[in-house]
DNA sequence: TATTATAATGATAACGTTATCATAGCTCAT
DNA sequence: ATGAGCTATGATAACGTTATCATTATAATA
């Protein structure tokens, strides 16, 4: 195995400096360089087959080239298009992505933390496990928040307005005449979902009703995770048993809504006939499910690519960068899941 | 923002020489050194907070301590399973992982792996998108292959025993007193399916009968796909308005295997009364689908951190290896898409 | 042509670690 | 005690790039 060829090699080839090589192979910046000793160069590393070195390029200028981002799961069928959009973004940029898990516990997403920070990425993109997360040992590397919460306002975020999508599938179920809707929440680590209950109360008494009794099935499980399926089966089996009367369900993610539609079919009640059910997230599976799921999407996919481009910026500008808050509409798919009541 | 502490600045505060601090703090094979100046390091370290800089590290020895995974996409339901073993195992390591979609189009795969070589990862773990990719590009960088492929026979390999799972699930079926099972197959690039189609008209000539006619349904989709879900749909519901007399479906993964469900569904086939189902790969989402279905489950969690240790032995003892093949058993599980004719 | 401004190139010092080799300290048998 | 053999530490040279500053060629101006 033959040494690699440096700079230095392509310098001597071409009989030019060590500086000049440089600035024609590696510089970002397009500095004046003449034609005539590009040409040179060029052919120079042609010949000798010179690749640049970029672990040392990284290391002079101390960078990894390396983002990571910080998530509940990969499993989860929420965040895989949200990385997608992270890495084409960064790939066009020259980062590279490394994700870590944490399974919504904190202690784990600390630990990664830590990783990040043993590791040099560049900068991060969190979906914070938590609704307490302590970025402190970040240090100051740069990251961005992918959440909606108002627990984080100090720090860059871009999420959905999920509270606006949530009104929007109620209004629609309103308009399809339901006035019996029961509201679906997982008690996901990420921020509570007291938010839901107190939004769907608000609805009902701007339609100058009250939520009625009952209708809240709370259901203990950790976000859009399909490992927590049947527990939320069994909620939604509960309070379908129960006997309260009941024409739609509002679910707080996809999960839920599909757990739901699936006790559905066990027990016979036909959707969208009998019951009508709305999920949140737009899940790519939310398509594929029987029948198919009327949902509120958000885009992750953009998200994605948003969070990465703020982020690039906020690394390439350390200084004089202002807090950036940025807050994407969801969009009410309908499917098949809902109907006239 | 003062300079970070060197290894340089901790042998100064303890009165060592640099090479005995770097011994303490770095040193990864326990060098000998005296108790007492080990406590001494560790002592200075701590109050003047030396943090080790990995990239110098990384520099030094040129690696990245990067591991790329090559994969259709990471929306694909069969991946995040495959990833999160592999990056479990790596992390164990002090690996990173990088992930890269191809969509089964052989030329991002070789985009892709020029991109390895640019950043240099020490390791590849890829499940090749075509039954002749060329790993040529990868130079000596070692990597491990994610198949069950003859055609790539002269790599190190790991990958499910998919004819034997087969076979098992048509055992099943058969013993359940289905005589007429359909073969749903797509056509993926991964290594052609034509073998499955060998493999069932072998089954059926071992019970002493031929594969029925018609009951090949081809379906020219990307494995597991959710993208193109609604191909699969659409081969399916004209091999069932066909009017040929079918019992069972053995499908050759969950996606297409959900799609004949949805199908059923809609056309009001009884599941598994009237129809069994069965799929392959075992996806999570198989367990939640309604009826949740049976199918020839592959461990790609499993298939991930055995990947992940060869391919660190292999970085490892980078001569003398010898090509190594893994091939696992599937395993059936029966849910509520199967029953007796 | 002389003078100044600008463009193009060269020389060289980092970056912080690990690896190699050399040296000093120690143990123990003779 | 002496030196052989071992253990523990020190001195120093890379690794290959980028960044800085100095210098030389070229163009522009008078």
């Amino acid at each position: 195995m033959t040494k690699r060829a440096t700079i230095l090699d392509v310098a001597k080839a071409c009989g030019l400096s060590q500086a000049t090589v440089a600035r024609v192979l590696n510089s970002q910046t397009d500095i004046q360089v003449k034609e005539n000793t590009r040409k040179k160069v060029l052919l120079a590393a042609e010949n000798i087959g010179y690749k640049r070195n970029i672990i040392a390029a990284n290391f002079r200028q101390q960078k990894t080239k390396n983002i990571a981002i910080s998530i509940a799961d990969i499993t989860n069928p929420f965040f895989p298009e949200l990385i997608k959009g992270i890495q084409t973004k960064m790939r066009e940029h020259g980062y590279s992505i490394v994700q870590l898990n944490n399974e919504w516990d904190p202690e784990i997403e600390q630990e990664n933390f830590n990783y990040m920070m043993q590791t040099r990425v560049d900068g991060a993109i969190i979906s914070p496990a938590h609704q307490a997360t302590n970025f402190g040992v970040l240090g100051n590397t740069p990251f961005i928040l992918i959440t909606n919460s108002k627990h984080f306002s100090k720090y860059d975020t871009i999420g959905n307005d999920s509270r606006r999508g949530m009104i929007m599938a109620l209004e629609r179920l309103f308009e399809l005449g339901h006035r019996r809707i029961a509201l679906l929440a997982g008690g996901s680590m990420r921020g509570g979902s007291s938010w839901r209950f107190d939004t769907i109360k608000e609805f009902y008494s701007k339609k100058n009703m009250s939520f009625p009794e009952g209708l809240n099935i709370h259901c203990d499980m950790n976000e859009s995770s399909l490992a927590s399926f049947s527990k939320a089966r069994s909620s939604v089996r509960n309070f379908l048993e129960s006997g309260k009367s009941v024409t739609a369900i509002f679910a707080s993610n996809d999960i839920l809504a599909i757990a739901a539609l699936h006790v559905a079919n066990e027990k016979g009640i036909k959707i969208p006939k009998e019951l009508s059910i709305v999920g949140m997230d737009g899940i790519l599976l939310s398509e594929i499910t029987y029948p198919s799921l009327t949902t509120v999407e958000k885009n992750r996919s953009k998200i994605g690519s948003l969070a990465a481009e703020s982020l690039i910026q906020k690394i390439n500008n350390p200084f004089k960068w202002q807090t950036k808050k940025v807050i994407l509409p969801c969009k009410l798919i309908e499917r098949n899941s809902t109907g006239p009541i």
